[in-house]
DNA sequence: TAAAATAGTGCAAACGTTATCATAGTTTGG
DNA sequence: CCAAACTATGATAACGTTTGCACTATTTTA
C-alpha cells in the first residue's frame, strides 16, 4: 500500500495539515520541519493522492476535449492530432490534465460533454468543432460550464474561441495570385456546414472584387466534405466548363484531387493554392502551395484562454486570432 | 450548486445509502422506493460525483495513454489519431475515460507516466510505443501498475501487448511480387530503433529465401526514420547501384519519397509496396499498394486487454495480433 | 408456533486530502 | 512590562460517495 499523508505526518512527529502545507509550499513554515518533512515524503515515496485532492478543492485541474466524428473523415489530415498535441503543451505546462472522447455524432458528443460536465470529471471543455445551432455550445452556456472552441462560432457572445482569419487568409491568397496575373481564379470548397468555409469564400470573392475581377459561378464549386474525391469531381467540373488560369482551394486534400484532375485530363497543371499546409503538400508532383493555420497553435490558445478562465485571471481577450503563412511552393 | 446524493435522500425520505443502491441498481431494493427515488434523481437533476466515488471505490476508471514525441514526426501518418481512436470505441463502450499525454522523450513519458500513476488519476496505462530497454516498461512492471502496450515490446514476458505479425505481413508481400515474377525486390525500411523494422526486414529476407533468392544488401536501405527524405534518399542510392524490379517498403511515407525519386530519376515508375495504408496511398500516381495495418483495431484491442486485466477476467491471452491486408492497387 | 432465514433499509465509518479556526509560544510596541 | 501581534503548528470539519454491519419486519421452515 502506498504511503498516505498520515503515515509521512507520523513519521515525522508533526500533523497532517504541516504535511499538506509543506507540500503546497506557500506557508510560514520552519525551514527545519519543512527539511524533516520533505525528508520522511522522499524515503516512503509519498506522492498526494490526486482524487482526495480533488474531492476538497472541488477541482480536478483536467481538460476535457470532445473531438467530433468529423475527424474521422479528417484522419488524412493531421489536424485534429496537432491542435491535441498544441493544447497538451500548454496544459502540462500548467499543471492541467486532459481527458479526450471521441464521438460518433452531435448527440454523441452532448452525451459525452454531459459525463464529463455533470460528474465534475473536468474542470473545462474544448470543442474542437462549432456547428450551425450547436447543441453542445447550447448546453454549455445554459448550465455556464466553462468552455473554449477551436473555431468561431455562430455567436461569439460568451464564448471563448481560437481562430484563424480565413476571410483574412484567403483574401491575401487570391489577391497575390491576381497580382501575379492569373486573374481568372476557380474555388474549390468543402463542407458548408462550417463558417470557416464561407470565410474562406466570402475572402476569395472580396478579392477578385478589389481586382475589378467579377466572380464567374461557374468556377466556384463547393462540395460536402473535404475528401479528395470532391477535389476531383469539382476540378473536372470546371475544366468541363472552362480552363481558369489558377485554383484556390479550402483544403489540401481538395487541392490533391484538383491536381489529379488536371493531371489526367489536362495533362499538364495550373497553379493551385491549398489550405491547412498538411505534411504531404510539399510531395505533390508538383509540390503545392497551401496556407498554413498552425493547427497546434490553434489548441495551445484554446487550453490557454480557457485555463485564464479557470484561474480567474482577468482576460483581457475572449478569443485569439492565430495567423496563418502563406507557404509557397 | 448541484445536488448531492444527501439532497436526494432527503427528498425521497430514505438514506444515501438506499440511493446509492437504487443507483447501483444490483440491489435488493423495493420497486417502489427505486421509482420514488428514480423520480427525484430526474427532478433534482442529480449526477454523482465521480470524484466522490472514485476516492472511496478506489478507482477511477479512467485509461491513460502516452504518446511518444515520434508521434510528431508522425504527423503525416494517422497512425497516432487512428490507434486512439481505438482505444476511445472500447473504453467508452466500457465506461472508461482516458487521458492523454504527449511527451518530448522518454525521460518525459516515463515522469508523465509516475504522475499517472503515482497520483492514481489512472487505472491503467497504454503506451503507444515500445523501446529497447524501455524505461517506461521496466517502471511500470516493477511498481506492478497495469498496462499495456501497443507493439510488441522486446521482452514480452508479464506484459499485455498487441500487434500486427510484421514478420509475415511483409513476407506474404514479397512472396507475393516474386511469384508475380519481380525477383529482384529491394527493401527500404525506416528506425531499426523500432522492432517492426526488424521484423519486417526479416520477413522480406525470409521470403527470398524461401524463393532461393539470394538478398543483395546493397538493395537493403535502413533509415534513422521514417521521412519521405530517407525514402527519396533511399531510392536514389539503390537506383544509383542497380535498378531492381520491386520496390518493398516499411511505411507510405518511406514509398512517396521513393515515388519521386523513380519520378524525378528514372522517369518511369516500378512497382512499389507501402506499409500502414495510409490514407494518401491511394492518391499517389500511381496509386500505392500497401499493407493496411489496421491501426485503429491496435488501439482498440490493446484497451481491451488492459481493461480485462483491470477488472480481472481471466486472461485467455496476455498478447493480441491483429491482421495485415494487403491493398493491392 | 417458535426458530430461522430473508428482504429492505439505515447508521456510521472510511477514502485521503485541504482549509478554517484555535492555540501555545514568541516577539514587538508604547 | 503588559497587551498586542505574530509564528508555527495542531485539531477538526468538511468534500460526496460506497459499503459492511446492524436492525426491523416479514416470510419461510420444520
Amino acid at each position: 500500500m502506498a504511503a498516505t499523508i498520515k503515515d509521512v505526518a507520523k513519521a515525522a512527529n508533526v500533523s497532517p495539515s504541516t504535511v499538506s502545507r509543506v507540500l503546497s509550499d506557500n506557508e510560514k513554515i520552519s525551514p527545519e520541519t519543512k527539511e524533516r518533512v520533505l525528508n520522511i515524503v522522499k524515503e516512503l515515496h509519498y506522492h498526494p493522492n490526486i482524487t482526495a485532492r480533488n474531492l476538497v478543492t472541488k477541482s480536478t485541474r483536467t481538460l476535457g476535449i470532445v473531438v467530433p466524428n468529423e475527424a474521422e473523415d479528417l484522419f488524412k489530415n493531421p489536424f485534429f492530432i496537432q491542435v491535441m498535441t498544441g493544447i497538451s503543451k500548454y496544459s502540462q505546462k500548467n499543471g492541467y490534465f486532459i481527458m479526450y472522447t471521441f464521438s460518433k455524432s452531435e448527440e454523441d458528443s452532448l452525451k459525452n460533454i454531459k459525463s464529463y460536465a455533470r460528474g465534475k470529471i473536468v474542470d473545462g471543455i474544448i470543442l474542437l468543432i462549432s456547428r450551425k445551432n450547436d447543441k453542445c455550445i447550447e448546453y454549455l452556456k445554459r448550465i455556464n460550464f466553462p468552455f473554449s472552441i477551436v473555431g468561431r462560432p455562430e455567436n461569439t457572445k460568451d464564448v471563448i474561441w481560437v481562430d484563424n482569419d480565413n476571410f483574412n487568409a484567403m483574401y491575401n491568397a487570391v489577391d497575390r495570385i491576381v497580382q501575379k496575373g492569373y486573374t481568372d481564379v476557380a474555388f474549390i470548397g468543402g463542407s458548408k456546414e462550417m463558417n470557416m468555409s464561407n470565410d474562406r469564400l466570402d475572402g476569395y470573392k472580396h478579392a477578385l472584387k478589389t481586382h475589378g475581377i467579377v466572380a464567374d459561378e461557374n468556377l466556384i464549386v463547393e462540395n460536402p466534405n473535404f475528401s479528395e474525391e470532391c477535389g476531383f469531381e469539382s476540378m473536372k467540373k470546371i475544366l468541363d466548363y472552362r480552363i481558369p488560369s489558377a485554383v484556390v482551394t479550402t483544403d489540401d486534400i481538395l487541392a490533391f484531387g484538383a491536381l489529379r484532375a488536371m493531371h489526367e485530363i489536362l495533362h499538364y497543371t495550373i497553379p493551385i493554392i491549398g489550405f491547412n499546409n498538411t505534411p504531404l503538400a510539399s510531395y505533390q508532383n508538383p509540390p503545392l502551395s497551401s496556407i498554413d493555420i498552425n493547427s497546434e497553435e490553434l489548441g495551445y490558445y484554446a487550453a490557454k484562454l480557457l485555463i485564464e478562465k479557470l484561474e480567474n485571471k482577468e482576460m483581457t481577450n475572449t478569443h485569439f486570432i492565430v495567423e496563418t503563412n502563406f507557404i509557397e511552393r
